[in-house]
RNA sequence: GUGGUUGUAGCUCAGUUGGUUAGAGCGCUGGAUUGUGGUUCCAGAGGUCGCGGGUUCAAAUCCCGUCUUCCACCCCA
């Protein structure tokens, strides 16, 4: 059989595989610096834990794991006989695979609400899957970094988080725009505009507004039944270009000026000019359909085309659905996949030396190829990243390999080496060769 | 879910209006080179042309289906 893996997943490289582990790396230093601590959960959840979480778009993108024994004994028989998928899914299967890590992590709390610490502090790193088509920076199965807070509402939280944004960014060495906005101040202007009812349809036109311009904008939302007069003052309120422009436009909806009011706290925490990369202001910003309540952020790296590389916000109620009313969260993930994608196209990797082979022993003859095994040892016992060719063969070939392995040096020893003590060291890229004792080698390596 | 796109050697790709035994570069193996890699030269191995069906005297090439790749939309990291 011709081996395949599924589609939208992919198998990773050693190479690549340590490029992700310094972004996961460098991302939990962050989160840990800053006083998260880490959770895992489990690849699968409950369906009816996922279900309905995501809205009607979401639950499409599931993955649903088929019931383990005879599980058409117990489907649906209505359902089947009339070919309604969704209406089987419940009677065969019980499972899905993580959709995200924030509901799951709201699920966790509720269950362990009594031994947990408010305000509960937890980063998590693994990956999550949904049915999407694929395309650029977009697959089936991939990581999310989530770092969130719950039992808290003060907005010291979401300064917090834009500085981890702020920081993991600049150590990856990525230039980003970090854009912050707020749910209250979208509410804010669908009133100012007299269309509360036509949040969603709003938000979800503004969302565009990059893209397609204020044009595209006023089209989506007439196509969405919002009125012309609506569409104008909506348009009027997005000119603004400042939070102190708003200020008058928003100022018959009490929402609105809440928004407001919660932005200017978080941009005073923050200060001005204290942050490596620009955190912004961004009136467009909506995130779609999702349970945000409050500040909203995203976001998107400089001089790539790629969609945002992170995003989270506030949301009032995250533990409601599972009986825990109430309580506040606000987070951020990480699109991990993303980065990794915007990090190679810049060529921002840098070559990690600690996890590089250093050395690689060769030999001549069966004698000296056990020689060489035991000086392995005492190279490896001082912490250098050593291998010896797997046997005394031809020379040429062992350099080759040498060679192919990166590794910055060689030490080749035969009978006269064994003899004096002196093993030949040479520099892979000069092509130098000395003569020194193993102590001697270890040095040089060390150094 | 909608529309488009891609698939030929390990990799990157040629392959004419359908026509003998499907090619190249790189890589791989061996040799030139029995104490030294990268450069060079010589030789060799390696292909159900994504898969299934159809049209035809004849299909990598045309048609249908399917899987996969990438892209746009929807949505999203």
């Amino acid at each position: 059989m011709k081996p395949s893996i599924p589609k939208g997943t992919r198998d990773f490289s050693p190479e690549e595989v340590n490029k992700r582990n310094f972004i996961f790396d460098t991302i939990r230093e962050v989160f840990v610096r800053y006083g998260y601590q880490p959770i895992e959960t489990p690849a699968m959840e409950n369906l009816s834990t996922l279900t309905g979480k995501y809205g009607e778009e979401g639950d499409k993108l599931l993955f649903k794991v088929l019931n383990n024994g005879d599980f058409l004994a117990k489907a649906d028989e209505e359902a089947l006989d009339a070919r309604d998928s969704s209406k089987l899914i419940p009677s065969i299967s019980k499972r899905g695979l993580r959709y995200d890590l924030t509901v799951p992590f709201a699920r966790f709390v509720v269950m362990r609400q009594h031994e947990v610490t408010f305000p509960f502090k937890r980063y998590q790193i693994q990956p999550v899957w949904r049915a999407d088509r694929p395309q650029k920076g977009r697959y089936q199965e991939f990581y999310q970094c989530d770092v969130d807070v719950v039992g808290s509402d003060s907005l010291v939280y979401e300064a917090e988080l834009a500085q981890i944004y702020d920081e993991v960014f600049a150590k990856l060495g990525m230039k980003v725009a970090i854009k912050i906005n707020n749910r209250k101040v979208l509410a804010g202007i669908a009133e100012a505009a007299g269309i509360s009812d036509s949040f969603m349809d709003m938000t979800i036109s503004i969302d565009k507004l990059d893209k397609i311009g204020m044009e595209g904008v006023e089209k989506e939302m007439a196509g969405r039944d919002i009125p012309d007069s609506a569409i104008e003052k909506v348009k009027t309120i997005l000119e603004a270009e400042s939070i102190e422009e708003l200020k008058p436009l928003l100022a018959n909806s009490a929402t609105g000026l809440k928004g407001i009011e919660e932005l200017e706290t978080v941009f005073d925490y923050l200060g001005i000019g204290e942050s490596t990369n620009d955190i912004v202001f961004d009136i467009t910003l909506a995130r779609g359909l999702s349970y945000y309540t409050g500040c909203i952020f995203e976001v998107e790296a400089k001089g790539v085309k790629m969609g945002s590389i992170g995003g989270g916000g506030r949301y009032d109620d995250l533990t409601g659905v599972f009986g825990m009313p109430g309580t506040s969260g606000v987070g951020v993930s990480f699109g991990a996949e993303r980065i990794f994608d915007v990090m190679e196209e810049l060529k921002l990797f840098p070559l990690d030396s600690a996890i590089q082979l250093k050395v690689v022993f060769l030999s001549f003859d069966e004698a000296s190829h056990r020689y060489a095994f035991r000086c392995l040892r005492k190279v490896r016992a001082a912490g250098i990243n050593a291998e010896i060719y797997p046997e005394p063969t031809k020379m040429g070939k062992q350099f080759k390999y040498v060679d192919k392995r990166n590794a910055p040096h060689a030490i080749v020893i035969g009978s006269d080496e064994m003899a004096s003590g002196k093993l030949a060291f040479k520099n892979m890229k000069t092509g130098e060769q000395e003569s020194l004792s193993l102590e001697e080698i270890i040095e040089r390596l060390r150094g």
